[in-house]
DNA sequence: TGATATTTTAAACATTTGTTTTAAACTATT
DNA sequence: AATAGTTTAAAACAAATGTTTAAAATATCA
């Protein structure tokens, strides 16, 4: 592996775990085992890395594979495609892979006090994956319904899934089974969606 | 005011702002008005004082007058309290006041990498909230329901509440009415509740 | 008031940090 | 093989950081 792509890795990790102040160049060139200067040699500065990083996690192509299509059916058949849908994103968000807890960890942390590094984080993560959802809802909903309440709908079903990422340390305080909810993702699906369909549902009749 | 609540308000501060790492001492200091050594010379080190910090935010009196109750009544009563309760929890995440907003953004940064004072946390602020929620649920569940089953609807109410403060920038980036949700907790709540409702009622039948 | 303890202050200290420098090692091209 | 361009390596630098020191200022109380 070329040195760069060395750095980028190791520095994703690091930047995931500790944030961008809590990173030194010496710990990412030491988890990279390369020369301390070899940072500043092909990415000029600690700043200039770290938004190298982003575009590493974020470019398209890696989102892409992720990226999970949402469409319309019958009605039945509409119920159980958004179920899937649920059950693929929390699956991920419950059973990361390494680069994946990275990406969701950079994310979260840059939420917290977001730079202007968020607006390529939400162009390119956030907003595609809101879109898909936004799109199933409104074919859903009455036309007309207002935007805001399409929010709450997009904002329920995501809340959920980015809790079991975003809290997974509450979760594991509070349940005993260890296996939870690694092994519930599909109860957990079915129960967002259940909820979502039953507000969808008191419109159309 | 004396030197050691100055300190302890602006590390509140700084440390909800820029995390453990990126707060200095100095930077500490200089907001609370006092001389650098003030810190070492009242907390000690910077770490202990990060400890103090939780203390402060955390201490139960201040905690037990935002935890709002949740009883049970007849049917109708119930699930207006549980709606109650709801945007209650809701409208302190969705514009809290100066000392709530670095509680929160210290415990979700606690959260994304959990040292030993996460625990600290958990007992005094998350247990308490999830309890009376807890509570609540299984008094309307059969008996009998797994533990996990309960976790579930725990999760989906709190998920969707701390939603609105954790993932704020998001919800920026995609209403377009400036108000949303400051003036929209009714609403959500509304939404939350008919959907637990739901959920609970099916298993009623 | 005067003696004692506590708190504040400015300066200094040792490390750590991001970055730069300079030379050596390596690669590619002719 | 010789040359030019690129990458790596070790050392050094200046600034920043947590901490300590020692003296000055303030408070406490017999």
């Amino acid at each position: 592996m070329d040195t760069e792509k060395k750095i980028l890795y190791a520095a994703s990790e690091e930047f995931a775990k500790n944030g961008y102040y809590g990173t030194t160049i010496r710990k990412i060139c030491k988890r990279a085992k390369v020369n301390v200067a070899a940072v500043n040699y092909h990415f000029d500065s600690k700043e200039s890395l770290y938004r190298k990083v982003f575009s590493f996690l974020f470019e398209e192509t890696e989102v892409d594979k992720l990226l999970l299509p949402l469409q319309t059916h019958s009605d039945e058949e509409a119920k159980s495609a958004l179920k899937n849908w649920i059950k693929g994103f929390l699956g991920v968000l419950v059973n990361p892979d390494k680069l994946n807890e990275f990406k969701f960890k950079i994310m979260f942390r840059e939420m917290l006090d977001p730079t202007d590094i968020f607006q390529q984080i939400f162009m390119e993560f956030i907003k595609p994956r809101i879109s898909v959802v936004e799109n199933y809802l409104r074919k859903k909903l009455p036309p007309g319904t207002p935007y805001e309440e399409i929010c709450i709908y997009q904002f329920s079903i995501t809340a959920q899934c980015l809790f079991y990422f975003n809290n997974r340390i509450t979760v594991s305080y509070l349940s005993e089974d260890k296996s939870f909810p690694r092994n519930s993702v599909e109860k957990i699906a079915d129960f967002i969606t259940e909820s979502i369909w039953f507000n969808l549902e008191k419109y159309r009749k």
